[in-house]
DNA sequence: GCCAACGTTGGC
DNA sequence: GCCAACGTTGGC
């Protein structure tokens, strides 16, 4: 089993959007870079976990835990003219774009901020916190997972 | 709202 | 195939 990060913005899908829908589960669609399609579509696997991530908001963290349901699945977003995600170049007969399903397990206790994770050294390799990235989809290695978790019960700040 | 960093595009 | 210009991401 693999771990994984994803992260979204709040104010356009957040971790409240994931809860409310029908079995707490969605496609994450909207996703339009390659290195993050190749892991969508060739890596990601039914039972991998995703720290969920809220980005571009007030405070930056991790703030819920989800799993893939479903693995990878041309991201039916770039074919509709009327989606912000429409993508002329992308078809059903020869998609560009991928997406996962992820269900909701559980919201943490508190948001695990990203001010937070750059206090640890153990987490220095993270690409998240690698300066200018840009992924919006991350590997997490299974001692990464296992410290940041360790952080929500300790709560310490 | 600013801006550094980075990916993509397209002219050549 | 290079690389400048441009658009986007995302922390601050």
């Amino acid at each position: 089993m693999n771990y994984w990060l994803m992260k979204s913005e709040p104010d356009v899908y957040g971790i409240d959007d994931l809860a409310a829908q029908p079995d707490q589960t969605d496609h994450w669609d909207g996703v339009r870079n390659y290195q993050a399609r190749n892991m969508m579509r060739d890596q990601m696997k039914k039972g991998d976990k995703v720290f969920f991530y809220h980005s571009n908001c007030k405070t930056p963290g991790i703030v819920g835990i989800a799993r893939v349901v479903r693995e990878g699945y041309p991201d039916f977003t770039a074919f509709d003219p009327r989606s912000r995600y429409y993508d002329p170049k992308s078809s059903p007969d020869n998609p560009r774009w991928y997406m996962v399903d992820i269900r909701l397990e559980r919201k943490l206790k508190r948001n695990i901020t990203l001010e937070e994770l750059k206090r640890h050294r153990e987490l220095a390799d993270m690409p998240l916190l690698r300066r200018g990235n840009r992924l919006s989809v991350m590997p997490v290695t299974a001692e990464q997972w296992k410290f940041i978790l360790s952080l929500e019960k300790s709560g310490a700040r």
